[in-house]
DNA sequence: CACAATAAACCGACCAGTTGGTATGTTATC
DNA sequence: GATAACATACCAACTGGTCGGTTTATTGTG
């Protein structure tokens, strides 16, 4: 059971692996072979599974990212009245996990690192990732209107455009901070997300 | 003397061509080859400017990158008394040049790109990039400085912090832009961006 | 002013290694 | 015994880079 074939366990890895090296890598540096070898498969067993290189790109975006924007930005808004204070929630989040697997949060975010290397490349990709991006922007703009509905937030904003440079403060953010490694910069840039979340208060 | 050989032209037009390519595509996403065929030159021309690939990259970011950062970002910025204003101002200069140069403006900032792209993989990259980003960053400290002097910005504000969030807010815009093509979600990003700067305002 | 010497500019064939992808297996599971 | 789950050998195309050579411009010298 442990060394024999298994169906869905190989593709999850398959997957996982993939993830991880689009992540710290890109998707073109990436080669499958890479792939293949970090998962410790054999090039036969990753094209059973996936029809090429960009069917297995589509799958880590829809299987993999999807996942992990719903976990950190979708959810924690759900069913906030407060925004602003559930998004410096997520910031403060960030700053632990970084102390405790810096990696991760040092390589950027997954769903704008692929973002921007493919979606002018490919276009199944950038249909992929603007869904994503949706889904992140409606949360927020949900949650925007909810907070003002509470008064947490200035009722004179537009929550919809608010949404998007909110998605573009966070990707942006991130990625400042994945150039400036430094860690009095990565303070700096985090204290200025926060800045500007504050001023969305009434 | 337009045939024949001429030294700084050739090297120049590898440099533009390099630049055309690495924002239209990615560094690792454009061959040497291609570089070599756009440009209308040799390899032996090439590597003759050039030691290699990634040297042809940072010549690029710190001669052709460079200027275009300062050309639009902190020129505008250097003498501004009233730094939203000028940044809106910028905003507007993109508009316009959205509908006569679409394709430079929906290939995205070729600094956030490249930097994207390299910085977690080659330090050389990454040192060259941050470089210009500080540069962004120290224009937009200055001029935020002087707003709060001039009283056209507010007192409270961090002018580091938020110069650092003005740079991310730009570059998330930029990006999110890129990705969602489509005209109407271009003009939320915009809006949105706007509706975070105008809060600056005392 | 001629003219050889030197250096810079440029050419294009070639190289070893890698790329994404395929074809043909073998092995297990229902 | 059919089908899913792999393994392995292989391929053409392309990668960044090299290298020997040719062409042009500059310069020192008589």
């Amino acid at each position: 059971m442990t060394e024999t074939r298994q169906a869905e366990g190989t593709r999850a890895r398959i997957l996982e692996t993939a993830l991880d090296l689009f992540h710290k890598g890109s998707f073109k540096g990436t080669s499958i072979n890479q792939v293949v070898e970090q998962a410790g498969i054999t090039k036969g067993a990753l094209f059973h599974y996936f029809k090429g290189k960009n069917e297995l790109g589509y799958a880590v975006v829809e299987e993999c990212i999807q996942a992990q924007i719903i976990e950190t930005w979708v959810k924690p808004l759900a069913t906030s009245v407060d925004p602003i204070s559930d998004l410096i929630g997520i910031l403060d989040h960030f700053e632990e996990m970084m102390q405790e697997q810096p990696e991760i949060v040092e390589y950027g975010c997954p769903l704008n690192n692929l973002a921007q290397e493919m979606s002018t490349q490919d276009e199944d990709f950038r249909l992929r990732l603007v869904s994503l991006y949706q889904q992140w922007e409606t949360a927020l703009e949900k949650a925007l209107r909810a907070g003002k509905d509470a008064g947490t937030v200035k009722e004179s904003i537009d929550s919809e455009a608010v949404a998007s440079a909110i998605v573009a403060l966070m990707e942006g953010s991130i990625g400042l901070i994945k150039v400036n490694r430094d860690r009095g910069h990565i303070r700096k840039i985090d204290s200025g997300a926060r800045a500007f979340l504050e001023l969305l208060r009434p």
